[in-house]
DNA sequence: TACAATTTTGCAATGATGTTGCAAATATTG
DNA sequence: CAATATTTGCAACATCATTGCAAAATTGTA
């Protein structure tokens, strides 16, 4: 388990455990972004699902991970690659979710674009994603 | 309960029940979409929770209905205002989330705009949903 | 390094949320 | 109005998520 996993928990007042250790790791690993379950099926050493929950909470908290929209009630999770500031995050990044393949891709590159609301409306934040087929399943 | 809802069903080959005459009326009544719970507790005959979910997903299906993701795993439904083909929705539109009273409101107006992705990923249909304060609680 | 204080984990219990099969009730068709 | 097709409600079940609490692990300090 890498070192640099361990400095970002340090740094940002968290206590470092196995857990934590396994479900960041996983994170840095992954391809995309990851499902509570997903995490539960790939940890290796089985962690106890309440961890997960409590974890992957704590996690968005700090500002490690953000979460990510989808219009079918599964709500995963992704690194977020700048240090958001713990309880602002500024994941302003565009959400690709594959059709085929089903990963869910943060596009870091990709800006939600400013949109003109009605009067009245007061935006405060964005989020957008986008189906499709992704750069390996086109 | 008025004729139009009746008319609605008709013209989309389903059959006329009064759960399907309640749960439209909520809908043209309700202020902005509405979730499974809502309709659960607005109902005024009680209707059985399976009926509603087999009534979301049947509108939904018949394109009266559109579904609205949003980050917090609770899929909220609206009207579609055009009438969308069976299967093919055109619900292209931004949606509003209230930060305050947390209504959820269709944007009819604002078109949710096309972004340019990355090299070999291919576009199919995009969501965005704004938080913020809406116009009754700015 | 060891010890006390704090934090985190795992288990059990509970509560929401969503799905399926099937018989009874309701709606549609002629 | 009767025959057929559709829809509803119930029960059972599966999944997903939350809470309290005692045991275990981590941290800070001597």
């Amino acid at each position: 388990m890498s070192e640099p996993i361990r400095e970002l928990l340090k740094k940002n007042h968290m206590s470092i455990t196995d857990s934590r250790l396994q479900i960041l790791d996983l994170f840095y690993q992954a391809p995309g972004a990851l499902a509570h379950a997903d995490i539960e099926k790939k940890a290796s050493d089985k962690i106890d699902r309440v961890t997960i929950y409590r974890t992957l909470q704590t996690f968005e908290e700090k500002g490690l991970i953000h979460t990510i929209p989808s219009a079918d009630n599964s709500v995963k999770y992704a690194l977020c690659k700048d240090h958001c500031a713990e309880g602002h995050h500024h994941d302003n990044h565009v959400h690709f979710v594959c059709d085929h393949c089903s990963k869910t891709i943060c596009l870091e590159d990709v800006l939600v674009p400013d949109v003109k609301l009605p009067n009245g409306f007061v935006p405060h934040q964005s989020n957008m994603v986008v189906n499709g087929l992704c750069n390996d399943c086109k």
